[in-house]
RNA sequence: GACCCCAUGGUCUAGAGGCCUAGGACAUCACCCUUUCAAGGUGGUAACCCGGGUUCGAAUCCCGGUGGGGUCACCA
């Protein structure tokens, strides 16, 4: 092996992981063990103004439901360390000096007001709003360096030239240094700009291949230019594409969950959320859409990632959702919606289990909320009932009849006779013996014991149901139809 | 507006000059299955942005246009 690839992946903590950052994450933590190589996290925390308390460990933690694991971090630290930005400042402050010793950076003194009045003036005529290097050219005893006015650090950038960014996925992308101002690489409170920050953390952290959202192409000249005045070994960069609200807008909080929490909170289980994630923009070479992270990381390459923008779409999510419900053993779906069951209220310890639940419904299930909202009736009798499946299945005069003698032939069912071909061939004989379709016993005991008119196939639904449970149902049902004052609760 | 990136069905994509009568998946429609709803099965509708080149031949290469996206902060 030539080298070690690392990368890393360098969210700011002032939120939540968003699914474009974890598709971000994503593709750099395969890129990097593709090669067998280390993936770090780092946090930019340099703007505290924007810190959001918490938001360092929801957004760990995504990363680790997602199954992308870091080598180092701020939690696991590492050999180059540190893992926050803003552990790093003395070390920022010390290359800033440098550079400003070196003359390749110099001090300005134009306060914010100045330059967005610049910047505005210059709009207005329809220029470029760049700042225009009025202390560029000032010389060092000048007095106003000794006055204690507030400055802020600016890179001295080549008045020509260009500065061509080789980029794994796009080529060559030349920008002309004209179009580049002398950007601030020092705030005036003593704290790096992303630009300057990112460059030697970067640096320091070894990264060897820089992987992140095309929106931060155009940064890269500057980068490049902080690299050149540090005499720092440039890394590769990959720039990959954005993902897109279905408005083919940038994905945000309008749009919708857009957080790796929220859609768990929604059900979505983290297998399939980062299986669709890893479809956004790339393909396997043999065309197969499911895969585990293990198995992406094998097969996963730069030149099979997409030019263009993502967009992103909810329903095959929930597509991809489904078939992970259904696919994975029982054991883990039961794992995974047992939280969800618990948040309905539905005391679940009596009764069928929660496994003979999740194989009865997971069929028809697309997330977990789905699913634990498909057992409910497993734990809870119906306190209301479909209007339109009373209308159509207990407005026969017979009904009444027809589920007493029911509730009455399945409570003299022997126990062992209790499964699905027992209990098909019951309600056969009772339907021929009432001389009506077996479906007309089928629908009104449905609607009685879940209360709707879709669900499961009702012999294995019954089956899980219980005995006891099913003829109580049905008894309670056949009382509430004969009182003719009483008024069926309807939805 | 300037600069940069991009361009295959509604969406995710396959395609690296002839294998393309453009393939797969989601969505959608129809039918089948069926005790409902799903699931599943079968079939259908639906795309190479436009215009010029290059070439015997272009979805694939080049140029222009158009369209979409991104960036233009003492945010990251």
């Amino acid at each position: 092996m030539a080298f070690l690839v690392r990368t890393r992946y360098a969210p700011s903590p002032s939120g939540t992981l968003h699914v474009g950052g974890a598709r971000t994450a994503l593709f750099s933590y395969l890129f990097a063990k593709h090669h067998r190589g280390q993936f770090i996290v780092r946090v930019e925390d340099t703007d505290q103004t924007r810190l959001v308390s918490g938001s360092e460990g929801s957004l760990m933690r995504s990363l680790a439901a997602l199954g992308i694991l870091w080598d180092e971090g701020p939690d696991v630290g590492g050999p180059f360390g540190p893992y926050r930005q803003s552990e790093r400042l003395s070390q920022h402050q010390q290359y800033a000096a440098q550079l400003l010793q070196e003359g390749k950076a110099y001090r300005c003194y134009c306060t914010p007001e100045e330059l967005d009045a610049t910047r505005k003036a210059r709009q207005a005529e329809g220029l470029p709003p760049r700042y225009m290097g009025t202390c560029r050219n000032l010389s060092s005893d000048d007095p106003i360096h000794g006055s204690g006015k507030p400055y802020v650090l600016r890179l001295k950038v080549p008045l020509s030239g260009v500065t061509v960014v080789d980029d794994l996925i796009r080529g060559q992308v030349t920008f002309d240094n004209k179009i580049l101002d002398d950007f601030v690489i020092m705030k005036t409170n003593g704290t790096p700009t992303y630009n300057f920050a990112v460059v030697i953390d970067d640096w320091a952290m070894r990264i060897t291949h820089v992987i992140r959202a095309e929106e931060h192409l155009s940064n890269t000249p500057k980068q490049m230019l902080v690299y050149e005045a540090l005499g720092f070994a440039l890394p590769q960069f990959a720039h990959i594409p954005m993902v897109l609200a279905p408005d083919h807008t940038k994905l945000s909080k309008r749009h919708g969950a857009t957080a790796v929490e929220e859609y768990q909170a929604q059900g979505i289980l983290p297998q399939a959320l980062v299986n669709y994630l890893m479809l956004l923009g790339w393909s396997a070479p043999d065309g197969r859409e499911f895969m585990t992270v293990k198995e992406a990381e094998e097969l996963f390459t730069l030149d099979r990632v997409q030019h263009t923008a993502a967009v992103y779409d909810q329903k095959k999510l929930e597509w991809m959702n489904a078939q992970y419900l259904k696919q994975l053993p029982v054991s883990a779906v039961r794992d995974a919606v047992k939280p969800f069951v618990e948040q309905m209220g539905v005391s679940w310890g009596h009764g069928p289990s929660l496994e003979s639940g999740v194989q009865l419904v997971r069929e028809r299930a697309r997330t977990l909320k789905d699913l634990a909202e498909g057992m409910r009736f497993l734990w809870q009798s119906p306190t209301q009932y479909d209007t339109k499946g009373v209308v159509k299945h207990f407005s026969h005069p017979e009904v009444v009849r027809r589920l007493q003698a029911l509730a009455t032939m399945l409570r003299e069912l022997p126990a062992d006779k209790w499964e699905h071909d027992s209990l098909a061939a019951a309600f056969d004989t009772l339907a021929t013996q009432l001389e009506i379709k077996r479906a007309e016993l089928i629908h009104p005991c449905r609607l009685a014991l879940t209360g709707q008119t879709v669900g499961p196939g009702l012999f294995e639904l019954v089956a899980v149901l219980g005995q006891q449970e099913t003829v109580t149902r049905l008894v309670n049902v056949v009382v509430m139809l004969q009182d003719e004052g009483h008024e069926l609760p309807t939805f």
